[in-house]
DNA sequence: AGAATAGTGTCTTTCAGACACTATCAT
DNA sequence: ATGATAGTGTCTGAAAGACACTATTCT
């Protein structure tokens, strides 16, 4: 049985396709903690709970495109922030049951926003929320991730999220984890100029461990990817520090 | 405009739906060099290119459930081997015109054969070919891969991958040159026991580069994943090598 | 002056690369 | 014995962790 006998036999247009669609992990940082954008679904199914913004891929856009859509249509980026906001595709869910209408693959995207864009964000669009993401580490392995609500989180209560977007927020943190060291995401999640200290508490929130403090200075330092631009850090009580700015790497 | 009022408006049944496809990268090792399992397309669209085995995703079926009914029903893998195989999704590619037919979109997974089973499934399975790899090292970064008919290789001339195939064996290659330091890839590779000068090739040959033997011999038997076997390398006219097993670490 | 954090000097440990050396097997 | 590769001992240099120290700014 060859390819063609098998296109024969499984005639596309013949037979149910599933449904695509295309959901975004839009993080930044809330109080210096990783926090995700959420929207709270009003009509069932799942109504009450919090999902990951996303829509359906129409057939003439890529998968890039529609993602690049979410982010203006949705979650109200203009031109200009939506040219400057880098999506990486994280993975694609296909569970049969993953929603209960029908049979939805989606395929997830991942953006880190910069501080002032997540706030901004979250302020001028009412459908969106930041919930602060909680990781639970049972087996240092990555385990499961759980979201809280950034405001209401006197109780710590867990936000609920709808669908399998818990999962798909769990790879995220994973993936962001894994790149953290050899690749320039830590700096996406920071304003134009930042301090060290800023630079490894961001460090410190994905991986969820202290770092040594001399040697994360001169790892960063001999990379050569920062430049220091000569101000400081401003309202401070005690000795302000030096602001660095982000530099890629010719 | 919240989530519910777009799904109204773009109701999915009312629009055309992108097909999803799955498509497979069957890496294993011939002569030493990667290679890959390729099947010739005999009708057009891209008559006689070479093709990555795969096939529709069906509506009662999950993305991985796909995959394995493909190692199954094309690459002609039986319950067992199929069972030990292990499918990594690699990405989800999009583009509109990447098949001529119509709007396809393609979740691509990765698998890697131990020798003798790469070696049985392309003799039993005459529609399957094995192909070796070439990577060209234009940026350093990750350049463009070619494949390469392994049987004509005599005037090294590129073997032509049909669809966007190339692009999708080119990222495979990437993927496992990134997870070979910290995962246990490179013993998937290889046969149940091995020598470490074999597994050293397997590194070498994934990565391009000549690795440093002592420091290869240390890194490996200190994660503690090898156990010796006691027997030793026959059929050489020198001195036969251990073998060693690969346990999966606690 | 005191408090609080920024930023650095240096010791130790760990580990990769390099190189030379010894060990072992087939012929 | 010879040839060829397996396998190891050891030096060196690069870089991380730990710790203590100095520097600087605001109140």
């Amino acid at each position: 049985m060859d390819e063609d006998a098998f296109l024969k036999a499984y005639d596309p247009t013949a037979f149910e396709r599933p449904a695509l669609t295309v959901d975004l992990v839009l993080l930044g940082l809330s109080d210096g903690h990783p926090a995700v954008l959420l929207i709270e679904r009003a009509e069932h199914p799942h109504a009450g709970r919090w999902a990951l913004p996303g829509s359906f891929v129409r057939p003439d856009e890529t998968l890039d495109g529609a993602a690049a859509r979410v982010l203006r249509d949705k979650a109200g980026f203009d031109a200009i922030e939506a040219e400057r906001t880098r999506l990486e595709q994280l993975y694609t869910f296909g569970a049969v049951d993953r929603d209960p209408r029908m049979r939805i693959v989606t395929v997830a995207y991942l953006a880190l926003l910069p501080e002032a864009v997540f706030a901004q964000v979250e302020e001028e669009n009412a459908a969106l929320s930041a919930a602060r993401i909680a990781v639970s580490w049972a087996g240092e392995a990555g385990g499961p991730v759980a979201a809280f609500a950034v405001r209401d989180r006197a109780g710590h209560e867990a936000l609920p999220l709808a669908f399998d977007h818990a999962d798909i927020l769990a790879l995220a943190i994973l993936r962001l984890r894994g790149k953290l060291d050899y690749s320039d995401v830590g700096f996406a999640l920071l304003p134009e100029s930042f301090t060290l200290r800023q630079l490894q508490d961001v460090h410190e929130a994905i991986l969820g461990t202290s770092l040594n403090k001399p040697a994360f200075r001169r790892r960063m330092l001999d990379r050569g990817w920062l430049v220091p631009t000569g101000a400081r850090e401003a309202g401070t009580s005690f000795r302000p520090a030096e602001l660095y700015r982000f530099r890629k790497p010719l």
